[in-house]
DNA sequence: TATTGTTATACTCTATAACTATA
DNA sequence: TATAGTTATAGAGTATAACAATA
């Protein structure tokens, strides 16, 4: 814990919620270990990472083709980091891109069938990791909190505007 | 969502606790995002990385000198990794690591002044910011649930067997 | 022999900027 | 002019394996 009362304003690190900063803290080291336990297991059974496995996911739940500006939306913040996965899987043949007719700017990006195989055949050990690790843990009632709460923060972060919390630049040691 | 009851069974998406797979992927969203939003609030402040923030948090708040294997636990998955970031950080005089005199194995590794105060002069932005994105959503209750729920998920995930969930090897697409 | 840490190396991934083409 | 996407390129980060030194 970096704030607690005792070392508050010791040391140079500021009295500022103690309680919300271990919350905070306990929450992404939980995430952390997760999602390092399910990449293993993206890695080890499908040869996915975990942004691979998100983008054939979304793409598996679409109905059918999203263009390349849908599809990175949330998962991928630049459009090249987006075009370099989709090469991958494209290669891979888990995907195919093709012009779209309405808008000829834009790439339609549609799963293949060897990409919903993939899918359905990796989820089902990437759900046997996350109730292991996650949801052992939690009592029905925990999973409904959990899950209002992070669904509203989640909403919260997408409505709130991309790059507001970057303020000017101090630079510091080197 | 992956596995909603509608097209649960098609496509070759098994049908596997649908409630359970939005917490989660809710979950994974909402902390990759404000993962990002605070990796651009460190990059932009204190010119730091999330794991280097974590190292010196982390060493901020230890009460004296650790190991180059304690400070790794839970942020760093391979040791030459954790050898890497506290190179740059010794590069940038934010650590100091010296022989332990114990254990002549053992590097002891120690906060710096210019580090204390690199991470007095990022908290203030890195508190804010996940005030902005996380705080400010929920209220006094969600958050004694969150900080309850995350801390029990944490410490049960910490207590895991590391490599328990990697099952055999079934070679995929290419 | 086991453990601690470093080094060498290869690889994956991301981001910026320049570019093309269409709206 | 603005938007969608690609390409080139550079840089950060990670992991594996081989290694040295100590327990």
């Amino acid at each position: 814990m970096v704030g607690t009362p005792a070392d508050a304003d010791a040391g140079g690190v500021p009295a500022l919620g103690p309680r919300q900063l271990g919350v905070y803290f306990a929450l992404m080291e939980a995430v952390s270990l997760l999602q390092h336990q399910v990449e293993q297991q993206l890695r080890a059974e499908g040869d996915l990472s975990y942004v691979q496995f998100q983008l054939l996911a979304r793409l598996a739940s679409a109905g059918g083709d999203l263009t390349m500006t849908q599809l990175a939306d949330g998962v991928v913040y630049s459009r090249s980091g987006l075009t370099y996965q989709a090469g991958l899987l494209e290669k891979a043949e888990l995907i195919t891109r093709r012009p779209s007719p309405d808008d000829e700017r834009s790439t339609l990006v549609a799963i293949t069938e060897a990409g919903l195989a993939l899918v359905g055949r990796v989820l089902p050990g990437h759900v046997e990791v996350t109730r292991g690790l996650l949801f052992d843990s939690l009592s029905d009632d925990d999973l409904d909190h959990l899950g209002a709460i992070m669904t509203r923060v989640r909403d919260h972060m997408r409505a709130q505007p991309p790059r507001s919390a970057v303020p000017r630049k101090r630079k510091p040691s080197g």
